[in-house]
DNA sequence: TGCCCGCATTTTGTATACATTTCAGCGGCG
DNA sequence: CGCCGCTGAAATGTATACAAAATGCGGGCA
């Protein structure tokens, strides 16, 4: 179950490489995703990365149009916004979920990831740090216990990450007490908190983006150093 | 454009009746599904299929177990739950938003469907009256304007049916009352209302749901005749 | 008798080959 | 001069072939 789990399938592998390189920006959104150009940098058949290109589409990454073939799909503000909306409802559903359901187990694990991420910031790792920023919005989800919000939030974490290096070149250094609000809330049960805090989060995380983007201010916040 | 996106693809039609079998109830959740046999019984080779099975996979129809192939999902009591608090987050955001947004000819398009939805139900159609019910609620997402909720939203709405069709063999009646009243909270642009009503009306499948599997009664709850 | 190992079958994963379609370029025609 | 249709190349969609892994079964052994 352990070695034999590692031996992992080309097309998840394409899949995470391509993601990589949509999210990262070096393939820039419009980008045409020819099958056979992919197969031969990265070393494959056409088939895997037919089917990456295919959960990539499921996940909003690229377009494909029927016999015309896979482009990156384009983000425009527009499109940020809608996420950060559909992060809203799913994140605050998450924090209460987390909060009715959460036990001592699920604390501690959140609570180490919060460790995690001071280490990675005392270290000026910031790649640690995304990765523990993604790392404790999963787990929220996990203990949601919600599979179905586990299937839809999975994917949505990428997309958060694309929206922001594609607005922000440069990573802004990042608040972690609104995690730690968050953690708390959810660790004494408080449903109504938890999603409060959790929306508070967002929006953070919305008004940080549009001040990178520098289209609009947004009044009345005063959280703008978080980058999810 | 009309003739040429007419040519349907393989893994379409093949995931269309991959859907089709799973929420019918034909394949029924915990069945092995062999990619030989299914490319052998839609008369298709091996890679619609596979590309099919993948898409299934993201919604949330299949489970895939690498190397070891696809089976129909299980669906569970606690994952209809599940469901149901995913849905009542997902559209109030889409009627709060489409209250937002509404025009004249979007509220027109919803009305449209309304008056299908009563010839359907004079007619005694319940399929058509079903198609309607999906109609009405992927309008309210699309009228809302924001991509990336249709993108999650349009899988779920077979996941929706298929909750239905496995815990309530015979199709109850539905209450379009629920709906009009939706469509009038849009067409007023009240936001806050539109999404009561919304999350009422979810909270009323989830009744009606419950009513049917016999599992607990909702007290508080007095509508019970949607199938949505 | 019960357990473990090895082999054959089945099935998935990947690669390659072929058919069909789209698109760009270009020449002819009105 | 502009529009239409043709043709060739390129790319997608589909089918088939091969390799590797997992499952199930039977025999051997303690």
């Amino acid at each position: 179950m352990t070695i034999g789990t590692a031996h992992q399938l080309l097309r998840s592998l394409v899949c995470e490489e391509l993601r990589r390189l949509v999210i990262s920006g070096e393939l820039a959104p419009g980008t045409r995703l020819v099958e056979d150009r992919l197969a031969a940098r990265l070393g494959v058949s056409r088939n895997p990365v037919r089917e990456a290109l295919q959960t990539l589409a499921s996940e909003g990454f690229v377009e494909i149009l029927p016999r015309r073939g896979a482009v990156v799909a384009e983000i425009t503000a527009e499109q940020a916004e809608d996420l950060f909306d559909v992060r809203m409802a799913l994140e605050s559903l998450a924090a209460r979920l987390a909060a009715r359901r959460a036990d001592a187990t699920a604390v501690g694990r959140l609570r180490s990831v919060l460790v995690k991420a001071g280490q990675a910031t005392d270290a000026g790792d910031f790649d640690a740090l995304a990765a523990c920023n993604t790392e404790f919005h999963q787990l929220v989800v996990d203990i949601s216990g919600n599979d179905y919000l586990s299937l839809l939030v999975a994917p949505m974490a990428g997309r958060v990450q694309w929206v922001f290096r594609l607005s922000a070149p440069t990573r802004a250094p990042h608040s972690w007490t609104e995690h730690e609000e968050l953690l708390h809330a959810i660790a004494g049960g408080d449903e109504e908190y938890a999603e409060s805090v959790a929306r508070a989060h967002v929006a953070a995380a919305r008004a940080s983006y549009r001040q990178l983007t520098g289209e609009r201010s947004v009044p009345g916040s005063l959280h703008a150093d978080t980058d999810d």
